[in-house]
DNA sequence: TAAAATAACGAACGTTCGTGCTTTTTTGCA
DNA sequence: TGCAAAAAAGCACGAACGTTCGTTATTTTA
């Protein structure tokens, strides 16, 4: 490896621990000059425009995401197992030592809700390929029998996502030492819900999801 | 009405809705003095420092929170009837038009995980509260017959603050036009799996979070 | 209506921001 | 070992940041 991708990298590095601890917006090439013991120029240098650099750690924290998370679950059997594999492999990426200030996507993700550009459209994407992965997983489940036929997997993909979202709330804001716990008993619950309906255990019940026209009285 | 007061509250307003937008971080004293058409100098003087402005603009946004959302919410009767106010009275205000930004709070809340000092624990103190109000409403649930006696209210308050976050990221980010049915299929759902083993509808399951102490493998 | 209090102003402070240049140092290869 | 290329440093810029100052204009109180 070069030197100029090696401290590329080590750039990289330091500039997500800085942006999981301050966010993106809290990220300035001056600290992080400071930091790596680097002069501003010098290291940007390296990326063109702050733009550049702040896509450059989002699509590094991407890529890891795939890699940390999402790639090791199609190593389990599909269906159930696939899921849970899922989820736990998010909660552990949540509370990475990589990221002591918490997953610097869903950080982002929360910042820039407002600022359209490339940066949000980046995101966008790799967020609809992570909802899009517990929905297809959740299909997937369906048809080997793990979950019931009328559920649906996009609402599954939804509460999957919710509950991810308050156990980072519970963890890293509240510091609620049970939120791990907590979360995998909503985890737990929420595929409860999606068993088939005749299953080895607990008794019958009406499967979520197939209430696709309902009475909504506004809106 | 103080001359004084008056603008002060103007600028709250203001401040309130860039604070939406771009986060705390992102509101500064020049652009939001130039949105009012004041002097820096002029506006600065109402607070005496930045961090005051936040913890202002902070502590007005609680208040409200307090007035629109949770308030309301104890004039229905308790039990479930209470429950399901005070989160749809949560998704109206997270998609109110006051804050054009979405729910400064909970955009706060995330910005500021890292971040200890008094705002910080201010927002603490509030997220507390609010949780505390779930449960407590869950707790009345129980003792009105609403919900079953082993519901575990904490975990109904984790989970009640989970689809929240999930509806705002859904509503906010993903621009889901489906986030808000969503977020109601997930409650019923919650509020179904609580129900007591005799409901009028439904046939009987295990309620949840009976179980304390479980298997859990590592951690 | 006069006096006291407050609100708002404009200019400037020192600092940090991102971003260009130019120069020096380091690296990798012939 | 010498030399071109790449990397890092140095310096400077314009703008924006929060903040302080002294002064003027406007309210409120007496």
């Amino acid at each position: 490896m070069n030197k100029g991708n090696q401290t590329r990298a080590s750039i990289l590095a330091a500039a997500t621990n800085l942006a999981s601890k301050d966010g993106l917006a809290g990220l300035s090439i001056g600290s992080l000059a400071k930091d790596l013991g680097l002069s501003k120029s010098g290291l940007f240098g390296h990326f063109g425009s702050k733009d550049a650099l702040l896509m450059a750690v989002t699509e590094a924290a991407s890529e890891r995401f795939v890699e940390l998370v999402m790639r090791p679950a199609f190593k389990e059997p599909a269906g159930r197992p696939r899921l849970e594999r899922l989820f736990e492999n998010w909660l552990d990426w949540s509370e990475s030592r990589e990221f002591p200030g918490g997953c610097p996507i869903m950080a982002a993700t929360l910042e820039l809700d407002d600022q359209p550009g490339p940066l949000r459209d980046y995101l966008l994407s790799q967020q609809q390929r992570w909802l899009d992965t517990i929905a297809q997983a959740a299909r997937i489940s369906i048809s080997v029998g793990h979950m019931d036929e009328a559920v649906d997997c996009e609402q599954v993909a939804f509460e999957f996502n919710a509950i991810g979202f308050g156990y980072h709330f519970s963890q890293r804001f509240l510091r609620d030492s049970s939120a791990r716990q907590k979360a995998r008993t909503a985890f737990r619950t929420l595929l409860q819900n999606c068993a088939p309906t005749s299953p080895k255990d607990g008794p019958p019940e009406s499967p979520r999801g197939a209430e696709a026209t309902e009475e909504t009285n506004d809106e």
